[in-house]
DNA sequence: CTGAAAGCGCTTACAG
DNA sequence: CTGAAAGCGCTTACAG
């Protein structure tokens, strides 16, 4: 089958390929007349404009660029970065932009992809995920003068937008919330400590803990992985003083939080609370339905989705921050059993 | 900064561009000598072929298509999907093609989408998931000629090549372990009907009861979502007869029928025996960990993008199969409680 | 082995 | 309002 091409409706319409052009772009330069005509005729053939052809002429590839930065079994099932992408593709699809992915094992890697896009002109701009302290990623977007968003912060992305998410307040929430039930003794199983938001949320938890005057603010690291979120879940527990809450920086590791929980013979919510940041399906999931920070992640990468699409047009784009998450109060807290 | 350019290239070595392009594209037309000059000098100012160029004079777009055929509620907490994705991006990173993904919500609007990327010429291929009876892509796939690799199978997918997977052995695996410890009424939790491969699990399931000599082959209908298998347990459960074990068509309807069993005081394996189909870290996240129905997604996905790959290249493709899952062992699975 | 040139299918000034 | 033409950056026959 071949693909119809602008000279092609341009010898039915009787008028030039220039003519089809600005017909088909809503440009003037066509009378209304020429315009529906050659527009009855496009969509009768199903023309597509071969995007490599408008890619060269100028115009833009119509395409932007995410990596993951994950290895594989992490990505796997990890729900945030679908939910992202469903956001990112709901603006994106409407406007008949194509999404570019690619997996990478590490910041380097990545960086080199931005290069290697930005050679290519493959995509018109790129979304950009994991901002970390002294962020090697934003001096070489902003060399490449590739526009950008980047989906977190508050943080240094120099010229680059970003849509902010607020990592301190849910944090002072949840906090709040343990505390309303009578915990003292709450721990925290952070994200990767060389991620912004990891570092953002563990300053939020140690002051609210000094604020309220609880005994010591632990928080144990790892790596949003259920491997991880078990082994610190177990660090935790085994303790002398064991906490009677724990805070997950995601669900992956509550999740896994839980079953930990239920194999040493710990009641939750009874001998332990847990609440978990960001609400998937997957909360719902287990039993006991998980306490969670909810947030509503898809309109999250539809707005950043939206801010990238601006600052491609050229429009003036300022940062944004995205509306906080809450608490979503379900099975897995309640005040702590009495304990000798 | 400005993007290099063969003309770049060719006026630093005193050569003409056809020349630049026949060193850096391996083709024979220089010489060695002339040949590694080139190359040297387009690494050392880090030069991207433009792909729109590449891609209008003829030469392949270098961009394969994926589509996602789900809402975004099913999407995020599907491991599958992420897991075929790592093993795409092995392959195609690794010979630099770029993967485009495009969320849709129904077959329709997925066909659509094949056209447009047809005419627009925007990937060289694409991989297709979820095969049905009567397939509506599969003749306009062939039509448009588009190179496609469908994941799954074995089904009528025309002149397009299918890396299948084994649907009826595993099944046949899992009911001879339940059997084997000493289980009776065994049900099933299916995905949705209309794909094929659910229904080449329903009628080995169906066979395999029949085969045993077991009362009757229950298979409750689902969509894979948390919600629908929770409902679907329930189901089940509330039965006069109700099951001692339950397999379920994937992972995430197999936590949540954990989940339900929990809830209603049922303990698992003791009063309940589960298995889930395809294996995700989500499986040895949960308490008790699911037995589960284990195979290597990455390398599923990777060997049907090698197909694509070569099907691209004109070289000659045939059907392939890909390693049957197995069982692997885990503690929802155990002999049956003695009953009333 | 190398160079000059046509052409891919668009967009966009530039004339009429 | 419309047409003819240049140009985007490659690839690839075609001459030398």
């Amino acid at each position: 089958m071949k693909r119809p091409t602008i000279a092609d409706i341009a010898r039915r319409a009787g008028v030039s390929k220039g003519a089809v052009s600005y017909a088909l772009n809503g440009q003037p330069g066509v009378s209304d007349a020429t315009r529906e005509r050659i527009v009855a005729i496009a969509r009768e053939i199903g023309f597509n404009p071969n995007s490599a052809a408008r890619a060269l002429s100028g115009a833009s590839s119509r395409a932007i660029g995410l990596t993951l930065c994950r290895p594989a079994r992490m990505l796997s099932v990890e729900p945030f970065f679908m939910g992202l992408i469903s956001g990112f593709e709901q603006v994106l699809a409407a406007r008949s932009y194509a999404l570019m992915l690619q997996v990478v094992p590490d910041p380097e890697t990545e960086i080199e992809v931005y290069r290697r896009w930005w050679g290519e002109r493959r995509v018109d701009g790129v979304l950009v995920t994991d901002l970390r302290e002294n962020d090697i990623r934003i001096p070489v977007l902003d060399e490449l003068q590739l526009p950008a968003v980047v989906i977190g912060g508050p943080g240094d992305t120099g010229r680059l937008t970003q849509v902010r998410s607020d990592d301190a307040g849910p944090i002072r929430e949840a906090m709040a919330h343990l505390i309303g039930l009578g915990h003292r003794r709450i721990a925290r199983v952070g994200g990767p400590p060389e991620m912004l938001h990891t570092r953002t949320r563990t300053r939020a938890f140690d002051e609210a803990c000094q604020t309220l005057g609880l005994p010591e603010a632990v928080t144990v690291s790892s790596d949003y992985t259920g491997e991880e979120g078990s082994r610190a879940t177990r660090d935790l527990l085994a303790r002398p003083d064991r906490p009677t809450a724990i805070i997950y920086d995601n669900d992956v590791m509550a999740v896994a939080g839980l079953a930990v929980a239920q194999e040493i013979g710990l009641s939750v919510p009874a001998d332990l609370s847990i609440v978990a940041w960001d609400d998937s399906p997957l909360c719902s999931l287990v039993h006991p339905p998980l306490t969670a920070l909810t947030r509503d992640v898809p309109a999250y990468g539809a707005h950043a989705a939206r801010q990238l699409l601006a600052a491609i047009a050229g429009e003036p784009v300022s940062d944004a921050e995205e509306q906080s998450a809450h608490l979503t109060p379900r099975g897995s807290t309640a005040s702590p059993a009495a304990r000798v």
